[in-house]
RNA sequence: GCGCCUGUAGCUCAGUGGAUAGAGCAUCAGCCUCCGGAGCUGAGGGCCACAGGUUCAAAUCCUGUCAGGCGCACCA
């Protein structure tokens, strides 16, 4: 139909000619029909989508991968929360959101590093030492109010008591002179615990950290600002300096350094962005809170101000989360310190039902997290629904090896007696994994694995609901057993019996192997775990 | 006012310019004698926000309008 217009001939004519071609080939396909306007259905001959399975077995858990992305360095910057507080979350969707897409893109080949920025340079992070340092005073008995836009979380003041008994405990002084530094650096260090705690609980591996402060320490910053100097796009003005970003189709030119000679945080993030641009990476990719959309505009200007185009950054944006309880709006409180953390939603709904759910929209759209829902085991959760999947089939070579049932491979068994719809179903399903994967790769949209993964898992189920795997027990094994199985009523009522032939059962119990395979491969790639029993 | 994102079933959301737009929840009606019912089957429910345009073909691309969210700092 595309070829139509520049052929000057009938869609259907086309589609003829195309047909004629592809009916040389009959040992691939069973059939070719075509349908108007222009469509040529092709029916594949069905020994191969056995394949398949071959395919999957052979490969494992490579099954999937890509080679696409080979060679391509990408540097994936993700969560780079401020060692302010806990993790949050808005945190906690970009967390999974950026594990997910470190798994998806190394295993379509890139070779990713996955990097944290720590913003431990600025006002946020004066604010927490000042904050501390009031609470440390007030233990002391003092009359030292939390600054007016400080932290006032309980966390702070559970610093504020540590960094004290520590001081007690090895006998320095109380009021130092230098004690808003001693608070800035102990909360520092102890942020940063918590920070990797919290990742710990999502199991999340970062490959480098890197600090804003260290930019300025190095004089990186001065460094990247003379370059942008050298190229021209910067230029004063009232007494500061200015990033002419206009020049890239921003809306305005920005400010680097302020009439008070201080640099912004646009200062440090170009040198942060230079200092990962000359890092030698194909590709950045960062993963920032929709909050943040306005500034995607300046970085890709200062991508471009370095002398690369702009589709060298990719910002990602994750929007907001709003926490229920069983639909009820679950308030927070910035202000009052009220806002609920993401170790309290993990350890409330562990990180496997988080995780899944974090990632079953796609990042820019608004997510409801119901804390109810997500503690539900039940087809309402979408993540048990996936893992109970994986779980039946475990069950089911838990039985089949219990009854000395061997498990068989691909090679061993005849796979064309796999003829139900359900069964060609689930190899159908099987064979769209690695095209669905490479999709998602490109499009860095790791929610449609979540898609998938459901729809995968609806296939077996009804394939499992519908047809027999195992044998029925025979009466001298439920003898042995001292089983009791009441008389059959009416076959039609109720769940079919079939009866399934050994050779059925191999075939079969290959097929559940494939589909293990599968689901636990893309629950791998999202982080979650694929449970023998649940 | 300007910019970005989003408007798809009652709700929450998928949907790669192609055929009769899908899923889960909710509602209604069904299904357990043995491999896990944490499951399965079916029904109802849609001017794909609206109006133009491009195209053989638009939920999808373009323009405009309306509605919601977010952002428009010499904060981070």
């Amino acid at each position: 139909m595309n070829l139509s217009a520049s052929e000057h001939r009938a869609p259907r004519e086309i589609a003829e000619i195309i047909a004629g071609r592809l009916r040389s080939h009959p040992d691939i396909l069973e059939k070719i029909e075509v349908v108007p306007p222009g469509f040529i259905n092709l029916t594949i001959k069905r020994e191969l989508w056995f394949k398949v399975l071959s395919q999957i077995e052979g490969e494992g858990e490579r099954y999937g991968s890509a080679t696409f992305g080979q060679g391509k360095l990408v540097l994936l910057e993700y969560v780079s929360a401020n060692p302010t507080g806990p993790l949050h979350m808005g945190h906690g969707r970009g967390a999974a959101l950026g594990g997910a897409l470190v798994n998806l893109l190394r295993c379509t080949g890139h070779d990713v590093t996955a990097e944290y920025y720590i913003n431990d340079a600025g006002r946020q992070m004066k604010l927490l030492a000042d904050s501390v340092e009031a609470r440390y005073r007030q233990l002391l008995g003092q009359a030292a109010p939390v600054p007016e836009d400080g932290y006032q979380g309980a966390y702070v003041e559970e610093i504020a008591r540590e960094l004290l008994e520590s001081r007690r405990a090895s006998g320095q002084e109380l009021f130092p002179a230098n004690l808003n530094e001693a608070c800035r650096a102990w909360a520092y260090v102890k942020m940063l615990e918590a920070i990797k705690a919290d990742l710990a609980l999502f199991n999340l591996h970062f490959d480098t950290w890197s600090s804003e402060a260290l930019l300025f320490e190095t004089k990186a910053v001065e460094q990247a600002l003379a370059i942008l100097k050298f190229r021209d796009y910067l230029f004063e003005q009232e007494g500061a300096q200015w990033f002419r970003s206009t020049a890239f189709g921003d809306d305005k030119d920005r400010v680097v350094r302020k009439q008070d000679g201080e640099f912004t945080y646009l200062a440090s993030d170009i040198a942060y962005h230079h200092d990962k641009l000359s890092r030698g990476y194909d590709r950045l990719i960062n993963i920032w809170g929709a909050d943040h959309h306005g500034y995607i505009p300046r970085m890709q200007a200062v991508v471009q101000a370095f002398g690369y185009t702009k589709d060298r950054l990719t910002v990602l944006l994750v929007q907001i989360v709003n926490l229920l309880r069983g639909g009820a709006r679950v308030t927070m409180s910035k202000r009052a310190g009220e806002l609920i953390t993401l170790r309290e939603v993990v350890e409330e709904v562990g990180a496997d039902a988080a995780k899944f759910i974090f990632l079953t929209r796609r990042s820019d759209s608004q997510l409801d997290f119901d804390l109810e829902l997500a503690k539900q085991k039940s087809a309402d959760n979408p993540v048990y629904y996936v893992q109970y999947a994986h779980a039946r089939i475990a069950s089911v070579f838990r039985v089949a090896s219990e009854r000395g049932i061997p498990i068989p491979s691909t090679t061993e068994v005849h796979l064309p007696y796999l003829v139900s719809p359900e069964e060609l179903n689930l190899i159908k399903g099987l064979a769209e994994y690695p095209p669905m994967l490479e999709a998602s790769a490109r499009a860095l949209e790791p929610h449609r694995i979540t898609y998938y993964l459901q729809d995968l898992a609806a296939r077996l189920h009804t394939f499992y609901y519908k047809h027999r795997v195992l044998p029925p027990v025979l009466d001298a094994e439920l003898e042995d057993r001292e089983i009791q199985i009441p008389v059959a009523v009416e076959p039609d009522q109720g769940r079919k019996r079939e009866d399934v032939s050994a050779g059925v059962t191999a075939a079969r119990l290959c097929l559940l192997g494939c589909v293990q395979t599968v689901i636990r491969n893309g629950l791998a790639i999202l982080g979650v775990s694929a449970p023998e029993r649940m």
